[in-house]
RNA sequence: CGGGGCGUAGCGCAGCCUGGUUAGCGCGCCUGCCUUGGGAGCAGGAGGUCGGAGGUUCGAAUCCUCUCGCCCCGACCA
């Protein structure tokens, strides 16, 4: 391709609009531009990385035994309503009428249209295992669309459906997608963790993220340094805590005034006592009832596990009003002896002793409260946010606490869309059974974004060689003259015989703007025709990930790089 | 959905508070000269319904009302 005729409007400044990196890079870099709020067009560059990334899923989906379908964007209510997720899908599911006022959605994903299709089609385990997938533009009405590709609302996806007759059946298929995303992100040259992660509003039973690893990750990924333990926030635990000791003696419960003081900081340095001494009560609306939730001090609720342990569509935590409404006590003065609403407790409240809780009543806190003797709980569970201090529940290692960008969602679906749409086989008894199912989805744009998040310097992106749009960019820094250009021109001929993706920069501008272009969007390796070829003959390779320099006669350029490159993505 | 901010040339911005010639600046773009290994220089030039509608006024980018769009923060720890 020569640069010439290709649609790259770089950029010098950066627009107001971006906050992150990625998203910068990309319209700096001329890959990408805004039609509306989380929604862009692709330019040439921008679809030549996506077109790279899919490449890889595709091959590595096909080899997985997986087929490549199609599905439709626009879905009727019908199969929507059938399934359950009409009501349950939020606002987030674009939802309008078409001319026949028929209620019609825009497919954030297709558990309803591939079960619906399947059950239509295969009604034997003859047939099974299925294995289908497509690469395809999703639509969520996500809140707040941000950070460009990172979390638009239109973004390309490839979404994939397994259907197996067993659970065990289902559990090789699980273990053959969970492989094949290995094998993909490792392709596309990028570092990345598996993660066990919470099911969400998909369903299921088991799940893991992959996560590429870039501290601007909206998502924290809790490793264990010693063992394989991976894990997201909403999922990580921590190791189980000791025994209560039994020696420690109980001591009265003690009511003290503790004036203006509400926030667990301003609490224990009144009292002299530290965070881990005392027990803090969060008030949560679980489908809209109230419910108190105790946590050491120096802990967080993890809502996604409180929701999990109540069987609650939704949690959220209940604002001061809410809480007063509830409890007729003002937040911040809250605590669990007396308390009307059911209570449940973190598993390391469970082993605190003689710990300070709010009085349920203005400016008082309790000293020395006991659970079991001062007040009880419904449940006890591990309900709370895994910390840097925290140690790891396979090993007892350290866990460290690590940012990632969610590129991949592996579930467990078992029977969920199965039962709910009635899709049933005949096994080989004769016997009538609900598919057993998962769903592998991986955000294709997302990965071209997180890739750049992770692969940058402060002159661009700096693109893994596999999902990079060229693979060379050849400069001829002085198209007009005569044996330059024509240099250039035989290596750009050169390379494409050797099967190398080259752009060719033969504009008629400065070096400068060349060089700062070239390292701006982030192609693996540059080949300049200057100076020095009119001087010595030599052409100059530059590995702009490394800045690594080596300077070879015309004729031995060629295949050099071809040499390298093949190597590379061997 | 709550809070804040912004919409002026392709991009980045000034002007608005305190209304008043022809609405500016930098980058980019076009023409010419010049230059050619890290976003040069000189000269000339094109490009604007000042987001939109309504209002106040002799007069509105500027003041008022409505509206559309975009961005940021929050919606999770008392």
């Amino acid at each position: 391709m020569r640069y010439s005729q290709l649609l790259l409007p770089t950029l010098k400044e950066t627009p107001a609009e971006a906050e992150v990196v990625s998203h910068k890079l990309l319209l700096r870099a001329g890959f990408i531009r805004k039609i509306t709020s989380g929604v862009y067009s692709y330019l040439p560059l921008g679809l030549a990385a996506v077109r790279k990334v899919e490449r890889i899923v595709r091959e590595e989906m096909n080899n997985a035994g997986a087929q490549e379908v199609l599905l439709p964007m626009v879905q009727p209510a019908d199969l929507w309503i059938e399934s359950g997720r009409w009501e349950k899908y939020g606002p987030e599911l674009l939802r309008f009428k078409d001319r026949h006022q028929r209620e019609s959605c825009l497919g954030p994903t297709h558990e309803e249209v591939i079960t619906d299709l399947v059950r239509r089609e295969v009604h034997s385990y003859r047939g099974l295992p299925l294995n289908l997938y497509q690469i395809q533009t999703k639509f969520r009405d996500e809140i707040r669309p941000r950070f460009g590709l990172m979390r638009g609302r239109e973004f390309i996806m490839k979404d994939g459906y397994s259907f197996d007759a067993s659970e065990a059946e289902a559990g090789k298929t699980y273990e053959t997608m969970h492989y094949a995303y290995h094998r993909i992100f490792s392709r596309c040259g990028l570092k990345f963790r598996a993660v066990e992660a919470d099911t969400g509003t998909i369903g299921g039973s088991f799940s893991h993220e992959f996560m590429v690893l870039a501290d601007t990750g909206e998502d924290t990924l809790v490793i264990c340094r010693k063992c394989t333990y991976a894990a997201n926030m909403e999922k990580a635990t921590a190791m189980e805590p000791a025994a209560p000791s039994e020696e420690v003696a109980l001591l009265p419960l003690a009511k003290k005034e503790t004036p203006g003081k509400r926030k667990v900081e301003a609490v224990t340095e009144f009292l002299g006592i530290t965070p881990r001494e005392l027990v803090k009560t969060m008030v949560y609306l679980a489908d809209g009832k109230p419910v108190a939730v105790l946590v050491r001090g120096d802990h967080e609720v993890q809502p996604v596990k409180l929701k999990n342990l109540l069987g609650a569509i939704d949690v959220e935590l209940a604002d001061d009003k809410q809480v007063f409404d509830a409890t007729g006590v003002p937040t911040g003065y809250l605590g669990p002896v007396g308390l009307t609403i059911p209570v449940v407790a973190d598993r390391e409240v469970a082993r605190m002793r003689n710990f300070v809780v709010g009085a349920n009543e203005k400016n008082f806190h309790c000293l020395n409260a006991n659970l079991g003797r001062d007040f009880e709980v419904e449940r006890v569970a591990d309900l709370r946010m895994v910390t840097a201090e925290d140690r790891c529940p396979l090993c007892g290692a350290e866990l460290e606490l690590t940012r990632g960008i969610e590129v991949g969602h592996i579930f467990k679906l078992g029977t969920n869309y199965s039962e709910a749409l009635n899709a049933r086989f005949l096994d080989n008894e004769g016997q009538e059974r609900p598919f057993i199912m998962g769903c592998y989805g991986i955000g294709v744009s997302r990965t071209v974004a997180a890739a750049i998040e992770q692969n940058h310097d402060k002159d661009g992106i700096i693109f893994p060689l596999p999902i990079a749009p060229f693979q060379v960019v050849l400069l001829n820094l002085s198209p007009n003259d005569e044996a330059i250009t024509a240099a250039a021109e035989g290596l750009y001929t050169a390379l494409a015989k050797e099967g190398i993706e080259v752009l060719l920069d033969d504009r008629d501008e400065r070096p400068g703007s060349k060089f700062k272009d070239a390292d701006l969007i982030g192609i693996p390796y540059r080949v300049t025709v200057g100076k020095s070829f009119a001087q010595e003959g030599l052409v100059e390779i530059r590995k702009r990930a490394t800045g690594e320099t080596v300077s070879l006669p015309l004729a031995q350029v060629a295949a050099e790089l071809g040499a390298r490159i093949r190597a590379e993505l061997a």
